[in-house]
DNA sequence: TGCGAAAGCTAACGGCGTTAGCTAAGGTGC
DNA sequence: GCACCTTAGCTAACGCCGTTAGCTTTCGCA
């Protein structure tokens, strides 16, 4: 393994136990061993670090997704399920923290490509499912529902929504 | 105006033109006219500062959902162009950002309850609709969506399930 | 007139990402 | 065998961040 993979790897283990916050370039460099400026031997800067991270994740997630099935409601507690596994995770490849220019083509479609198989090839179908998703994901992983509060039904219910609809064979 | 009520008038300001990552201690002080740790004579910390900027937040798009009627898609419209007005309030408000202890009771609250309202109480498919509002919003800040892509159609394309669902009276 | 509270200030601390510049080890060409 | 260059580490430091300690000035009030 070479030393770049050993600082992902190392750099990993950090972000799942301490979160975002705790990923800073010295806590990377002394869980390696080293010291902080002799990262930017291996990477140029931080960001490169977590582009790293974000194509782990967004390449798990994405395999997760692909083995939970073409069912819309496997297909969401697959993405729910690997959300909460991972949490920090999941705060790396959200909102604006993705690198988008740094991360190799195709990576992040991979991650969306389930979910627009899920909905038959619908665009617009597939990006409600995905905000629908990720919002509850976010809201949830942010504390913002009360406590007690039945997730799953909320899930249930979302799902019931888009599937009936497709049942129907509607279109928007 | 208070001295307090102005640092939070120039932190707002700030913070709609420089963003979250702008808004420092530093910077609020020097718009002000005073320098950083004068303005611990009127907040605690940083965070109380954010925290009067998201119940302002919170409350403006309360008004702004209360102002767009009970039905499901004006209220969405309302929800989605408020936060593309308002993209670093908006960011401020949601995920782990919201300091929900230093709010005051109920201000969380005032900006669910339109959504609540739009499916009549149904609190799973408030909380869905949220979900899908939020991460819709969140998707689209973020810049996760492919260019020239129809937003508004994947924003048609929830409504409609959720929409068509309620009058068809079903229940998750 | 004196006093205390309020509100400003400078200096500084420990954190952050990052850069400059040095050094030691290892391989390669003559 | 020696000179040389690359690699990968190091220390010291810069400018930013939130925050604290401690000083001064101003002002209202008894």
């Amino acid at each position: 393994m070479s030393r770049s993979d050993e600082i992902v790897e190392v750099a990993q283990a950090l972000l799942d136990e301490a979160g975002p916050a705790g990923l800073s370039m010295r806590a990377i460099a002394t869980a390696v061993g080293i010291r902080a400026p002799s990262l930017y031997r291996h990477f140029p800067d931080k960001a490169a670090i977590e582009a790293a991270l974000q194509e782990r994740a967004l390449l798990d997630l994405a395999d997760t997704l692909a083995a939970a099935g073409p069912n819309l409601v496997p297909l969401a507690a697959a993405y729910r399920d690997w959300a909460l596994a991972h949490p920090h995770r999941y705060a790396l490849i959200s909102g604006q923290a993705l690198h988008r220019d740094r991360l190799p083509a195709g990576v992040e479609d991979a991650a969306a490509a389930p979910l627009r198989d899920a909905v038959h090839g619908d665009e617009d179908r597939a990006r409600a499912l995905w905000g629908l998703a990720h919002g509850l994901v976010e809201l949830e992983l942010a504390g913002r529902f009360p406590p007690g509060a039945d997730i799953a039904a909320a899930w249930r219910a979302g799902m019931t929504a888009f599937g009936e609809h497709r049942r129907q064979g509607f279109r928007a």
